[in-house]
RNA sequence: GAGCCUGUAGCUCAGUGGUAGAGCAUUCGACUUUUAAUCGAAUGGCCGUGGGUUCGACCCCCACCGGGCUCACCA
């Protein structure tokens, strides 16, 4: 263990620092970082997590050491199918093949040769969407190819050490049959879960007996005829891969305690590891696919860059976050400022976005405006286009459009998205009282008449101002802001709004009309 | 039972061994032919409690109290 205290202000550094000094105890000159994936559920938040942190320490350990490093994305695909998952189809076809590895059930959607091979193919897809450089590992593949033949011939070979281990661990019934290895039933294909009543070390197998049918086998524990139980797997795969650096979440911890413990049976160091925290939802629970509360990582790019999301994973990963809708906006403003502070940044990597971009930011990230505040516009002026937010963004940066401003662009569609869904809905659009009636058909009539040209103004928006004003006073509003606040209370359903001649200019004379003929049709189906 | 996280402004949270920070909220002001976005400013904190280390502790160590989570079948 070293005492060496860390110079390196940012975890990824600091990590990589611990994955340096690994490889240099044990003379190794490339590294090897892990990720490892359950086969039950499809991709979800955690799993990007994982995946952008370890690429962040890979990254850090690039420009430490110079050494070269690969990213194993492993696929536990050889594990059985305990349970139908709830979000499948042809549930009664899984049924079937309940037991059986997973590469062995048949694909419910029809698309692969294996659920196993459609949970890679989403995991994969999954990854590449965010250009995560990785090489995609098979349990199945590895297993079945012998290339862990040898780790499992050794592993039999401690077959008593690691039985000791894992046993203290169990409860009083699993303890009486534990046994690191699980045969594959060479009739059913059911990985096994039963006593070994022998191991053969010379002859790399195993004898059980078929609780079902009383009928004793001999298996070999090689070429794919039998896999390893979980925290014996994930030791072994270290043994036989020498991982350097693999994380997981703390639900973990006594996984990663037991494993280590089994790979030091085997004569290996255990990778350098890292826990993080578990992501809680709003209420504090933690976020699990079956519970399905939480957030998404579909839903969470609906609202927002995929920048922002690599921002909340940045931060602290060994302190428990919530991961809910409203932390959606503070993350992505969080990207901006770093963004905008990285130019003029003394040390770079301290910085989130130059880990989020591997240390070359583009040349269009971030925005001269923040996603809130673009948020609050889009509300006010109830934003349902792009063109509209563009009219009144550029009021504010002259001559700004998406292609001077891509990532502003794209802040600009999650904001009216995320009005649409989540503002919207909740105004509160009150009736129009009968003056204010008569005032809204008066303001319908008059643009229907283009009467705005009448007006004084250097501009169409300056001239309809104006047409606004006017219908105010010639009704009897007292006062005459009164009338701005009915327009802005029965039209966009809430208290404040933009200056209401900007707002018909930019949202279109026509749809203006509209929106005041449906408030008063609205009003008169509620009476 | 084992372990982990957490306690900082009204709220949500940053933070570094060297004079406490942000956003929101609140109040005031600026801009505006009524507004709003926006901009400026102010208000607001025994940094959970008690010890210890230190010239100096929100930070490190110990204890306690409060809040919460995870694992204790399987992976």
């Amino acid at each position: 263990m070293s005492e060496q205290i860390s110079t390196q202000p940012s975890w990824p550094f600091r990590e990589a620092e611990r994955v340096a000094a690994r490889l240099k105890q044990k003379g190794k000159t490339e590294a090897l970082f892990e990720t490892g994936y359950g086969p039950s559920g499809l991709p979800h938040i955690g799993t990007f997590g994982e995946v952008a942190r370890t690429t962040w320490v890979r990254k850090a350990f690039t420009d430490l050491t110079g050494l070269p490093s690969r990213l194993l994305a492993f696929s536990d695909d050889m594990d059985g199918l305990r349970k139908v998952p709830d979000n499948v189809p042809n549930k009664e076809m899984l049924k079937q093949h309940l037991g059986k590895p997973l590469t062995k059930v048949p694909d419910p959607f029809g698309k692969f040769d294996s659920f196993g091979e459609h949970n890679n193919n989403m995991l994969q897809d999954f990854l590449n969407e965010f250009g995560f450089e990785f090489e995609f590992a098979s349990s199945s593949d590895y297993y079945a190819s012998g290339r862990f033949d040898n780790a499992l011939l050794h592993v039999l070979a401690h077959h008593g050490a690691i039985v000791d281990i894992i046993r203290p661990s169990l409860g009083p019934e699993r303890r009486a049959s534990y046994s690191p290895i699980l045969p594959i039933h060479p009739r059913t294909g059911i990985v096994m879960q039963v006593p070994i009543d022998q191991v053969d070390v010379e002859h790399g197998t195993v004898f059980w007996t078929d609780p079902d049918t009383n009928t004793k086998y001999e298996t070999a524990v090689t070429g794919g005829a039998a896999k390893l139980q979980w925290k014996a797997d994930w030791a072994m795969r270290w043994h036989a891969l020498d991982v350097d650096y693999e994380m997981s979440g703390k639900d973990l911890i006594d996984s990663v305690k037991l494993s280590s413990a089994i790979v030091r049976a085997l004569g290996t160091e255990p990778p350098v590891c890292l826990t993080y925290e578990l992501f809680l939802d709003d209420k504090g629970q933690k976020i699990s696919k079956s519970k399905g509360n939480g957030l998404s990582v579909e839903q969470w790019l609906t609202y927002a860059p995929k920048e922002s999301l690599g921002q909340f994973m940045y931060h602290a990963p060994q302190r428990a976050k919530r991961l809910f809708f409203d932390v959606i906006p503070r993350a992505t403003d969080d990207y901006i400022a770093s963004v905008a502070a990285l130019p003029t940044a003394e040390k770079p990597y301290e910085n989130p976005a130059w880990h989020i971009h591997g240390g070359e930011v583009p040349e269009h990230a971030g925005s001269p405006i923040g996603f809130t505040m673009l948020l609050n516009l889009a509300s006010v002026i109830n934003a349902d286009s792009p063109e509209m937010l563009w009219g009144f963004i550029r009021a504010y940066i002259p001559g700004a459009n998406a292609e001077t401003y891509p990532f502003l662009a794209r802040l600009v569609h999650h904001a009216i998205v995320y009005n649409r869904d989540f503002v919207a809905p909740k105004k509160q659009f009150r009736a129009p009282s009968d003056v204010e009636r008569g005032a809204l058909i008066d303001l319908a009539e008059s643009l229907k008449a283009n009467e705005m040209v009448q007006y004084p103004g250097a501009t169409p928006a300056e001239q309809l101002q104006n047409l606004v004003y006017a219908i105010g006073k010639r009704h009897p509003f007292a006062p005459l802001k009164s009338w701005f606040d009915c327009l802005y209370q029965v039209l966009l359903g809430q208290v404040e709004g933009p200056r209401f001649g900007g707002f018909i200019a930019l949202y279109g004379i026509e749809r203006t009309i509209a929106l005041v003929e449906s408030a008063l049709a609205r009003d008169v189906e509620a009476a």
